[in-house]
RNA sequence: GGCGACAUAGCCAAGUGGUAAGGCCGGGGUCUGCAAAACCCCUAUUCCCCAGUUCGACUCUGGGUGUCGCCUCCA
């Protein structure tokens, strides 16, 4: 069941085959968000992204690990909950919360674990110790910073030199510093800040050191998959190999696929908090489901800028529309019963269909290709269904439940067809009852009637759809 | 200033050294009481520009132009 795959690795800048470190196992760390806000969907594209690699991982056999963090230590939350007169922790309780609406939404499953920082303080101090003592880092005044010097390979990641940051740094310099490139493992506490005690004081954790800190706790010194935004890749990611690797001393450990996303922009500008030019997923979920925004996200390579805007939204949901449609007509077809020999072309195109789709997944997640192989399919399930439903072909029902599998399939590692029917308050029978009287009404060409039946139906999110052999509903 | 990415039809978007997937929109047709959905047909002799390598390049190399990103919090 397991097949090849190719991966990019920003590390290498290259397309390599993955290669994991444990047979059949997968270890996945990407960096969450810093809970201070709701998510805009720039925010989302990377879970959206890692939960459809997930699926896929898992469908072909790896026993996936998924570890996924949560800032809730930070400068951020601090500044908005002094703002609002609450706690941090209230702040980061709140949109943690808000994080997991959104993504559920999304239909973005769970991670194993969600490790915060707030309840691994030991552990990083531990690791700030570990790393002081291996002459890699040292305190200043309360402070703690990892001196870049020490570590030979800062900037593999990133792709930049030192002497190259230092003459473009627009950062201010801190004279007290070994190295303006020294970043802080450890942050003395400032008047009015959350704190803990350490061995150089109360403070609290700089940014990076968490993460080097939760994925060593949860997926050991080395694991396969590190993901996040490519914003990330400097400093934050640069940052972590440097810490990971000194403290482990093992210059080899650590991920050993880096996996980035591109951006969401705006009017091709990068979508961020800071430009305030960001759409929460809560607000685009007032005008569009999740799955639509989900398959929005996954109908473009993960590496490539995604331009947000009501058109392109638009766009996927007709998609979108045209694929749900197949699989309700698929729906339809499999209450029949026939063991005619009709569909055993269709059923070999599916086979091969979904063989495309798994090798486009194979290839550095190439979501986008996939989804055209979904596209084939449904092309092909609508034809059969209109031959059996309209000319009169006998039913196969074999064959075609091999079709609908393979539909299925490929629709779960996308993600989609997973909405909950939204509860209404008109029962199936008392549409099933509206559609036999439309159906009196039209066979006694009494149109108007069977107009006004149809109309009240939609004015409450049901569309007929007539056919030969019968009427079709569906909630919108 | 340093480093990097990208440039494919009206819009979006895959892609390969061998002659351009798919989706959306639009046009025509079939089916239908009308709708809806679906199906069929049409919609880039061409992949930013200029050189070069090659039997052959959109795909490789060099140069140019443009857009974007990182170098500061950021998914």
């Amino acid at each position: 069941m397991i097949r090849e795959i190719t991966v990019y690795n920003t590390l290498t800048k290259r397309k390599e085959v993955f290669c994991p470190l444990e047979a059949g196992k997968v270890g996945i760390y990407v960096c969450g968000v810093t809970p201070y806000n709701d998510p805009h969907i720039g925010n989302a594209r990377p879970f959206v992204t890692w939960d459809t690699i997930r699926r896929f991982l898992a469908k072909i056999g790896y026993k996936v690990r998924y570890i996924q963090n949560f800032t809730d230590v930070d400068d951020k939350i601090i500044r908005t909950a002094n703002e609002q007169g609450v706690t941090w922790k209230d702040i980061a309780d709140r949109y943690i919360k808000a994080y997991f609406t959104s993504m559920d939404a999304l239909n973005v499953r769970h991670a194993d674990v969600y490790p915060r920082v707030s309840e691994h303080i030991p552990d990083i101090i531990a690791m700030v110790q570990a790393l002081i003592e291996g002459g890699y880092a040292y305190p200043l005044e309360g402070d703690v910073y990892f001196s870049v010097d020490k570590f030979p390979e800062y900037g593999k990641l990133s792709g930049r030199k030192l002497e190259d940051m230092m003459a473009g740094a627009r950062v201010e310099i801190d004279e007290r510093k070994n190295n303006p490139m020294d970043f802080a493992l450890w942050k003395a506490a400032k008047p009015g800040e959350p704190f803990w005690d350490s061995p150089w004081g109360p403070g609290r954790p700089g940014w990076h050191i968490e993460c080097s800190v939760m994925s060593l706790k949860y997926l050991g010194k080395t694991f396969d998959f590190h993901g996040g935004g490519s914003d990330l890749i400097f400093p934050h990611h640069e940052n972590e190999i440097a810490q990971s690797q000194a403290c482990c001393g093992d210059w080899h450990s650590f991920a050993r696929y880096w996996v980035h996303n591109g951006f969401i922009t705006i009017h091709n500008e990068k979508m961020s908090k800071s430009a305030h030019n960001f759409f929460t997923v809560a607000d685009i979920l007032k005008e569009y489901p999740g799955e639509v925004v989900r398959f929005f996200i996954l109908q473009t390579h993960y590496r490539s800028p995604l331009d947000f805007s009501d058109e392109r939204l638009k766009d996927a949901q007709a998609g979108l529309e045209r694929l749900a449609n197949s699989k309700a007509l698929a729906d339809a077809l499999a209450e029949r019963e026939g063991t005619a020999d009709t569909a055993s072309a269709l059923a070999a195109s599916a086979a091969a269909a979904r063989d495309d789709f798994y090798a486009a997944m194979a290839d550095d997640f190439n979501t986008a290709l996939a989804i055209s192989y979904l596209f084939s399919l449904s092309k092909g399930i609508n034809v059969y269904y209109n031959d059996v439903m309209n000319n009169g072909l006998a039913f196969d029902a074999k064959n075609f439940a091999a079709v609908r599998a393979a539909y299925a399939d490929m629709a779960e590692i996308i993600g989609i067809f997973e909405a909950q029917s939204a509860a209404d308050d008109l029962q199936d029978a008392a549409i099933e009852g509206l559609i036999q009287e439309r159906l009196a009404a039209r066979q006694a060409k009494n149109w108007a009637r069977a107009d006004e039946i149809r109309d009240e139906l939609k004015a409450r999110g049901i569309l007929l759809e007539d056919a030969s052999a019968g009427t079709r509903w569906k909630r919108v």
